[in-house]
DNA sequence: CGGCATCCTCCTTGATACTG
DNA sequence: CAGTATCAAGGAGGATGCCG
């Protein structure tokens, strides 16, 4: 495997990312991960939740993208033994350490919002 | 080609995103961007300059990736008439209100690319 | 309720070759 | 140097059905 820590700027497109940058948007970038969390930020959510939260996501892909999250360890998957069945998710300590970093997106994409709409559109237009 | 700009799938109607960090990870969020904009935090980049900092991509997914970002308004293309071709990308002011961001996702990502690591092959050696 | 398994499609990316 | 063009492949993601 090719291997490069030699500290600055540097990424492979593997596993092994030299570029921080990369660390973080590999475990928030997910096509649903951004949504995810935002949601998270204000508490603790259940499965069917997020379904009607984000009405886009399909359960094959929340399931997904909530295990690839519990997988990094940014998201805590409590299962409660009883009929129905519930599970709740919500962010682990380690989760929360990316809470600024996603208040930041939010404040930014809320402040943005339109601007992005204007550029994307300008150039649709000479598609 | 654009990352998730493709029909489906959005927050909630296909058309505006109704979710803030969703806005700002379709900025930020593809494949290559994330390094893209690390590198631009410190200066002006010539495109075969991205190639050396970025040893993993290929051309046509430096061109497309910039393109996107050019798209966006992130960042400036510069094309100097001049034998050899010189063309220097640069963030615009609007991409400077992203500044904060990647520094923090920098920040983040150095802090905890152990940790990430971590998780990553824990849970990999327990399937 | 909260999943997992399967199948299948189309987007994304890579490889390669050519150009102003 | 800084791209574009074309083709091919792989995988991300959707649809559907079944299960504890």
């Amino acid at each position: 495997m090719r291997d490069r820590k030699s500290g600055y700027g540097q990424c492979t497109s593997g596993l092994e990312h030299a570029c921080p940058v990369e660390v973080t948007l590999d475990v928030i970038g997910g096509k649903w991960k951004g949504v995810i969390l935002y949601h998270l930020l204000d508490g603790t959510k259940r499965f069917n939740e997020f379904r009607r939260l984000i009405p886009g996501i399909t359960q094959r892909m929340l399931t997904l993208q909530l295990r690839e999250l519990e997988n990094d360890g940014i998201v805590h998957r409590e299962v409660y033994q009883v009929v129905p069945p519930k599970v709740e998710y919500s962010l682990t300590e380690f989760g929360q350490t990316l809470e600024n970093i996603i208040i930041q997106m939010r404040a930014w994409g809320q402040t943005y919002a339109e601007q992005v709409k204007i550029q994307k559109q300008a150039r649709t237009s000479d598609r």
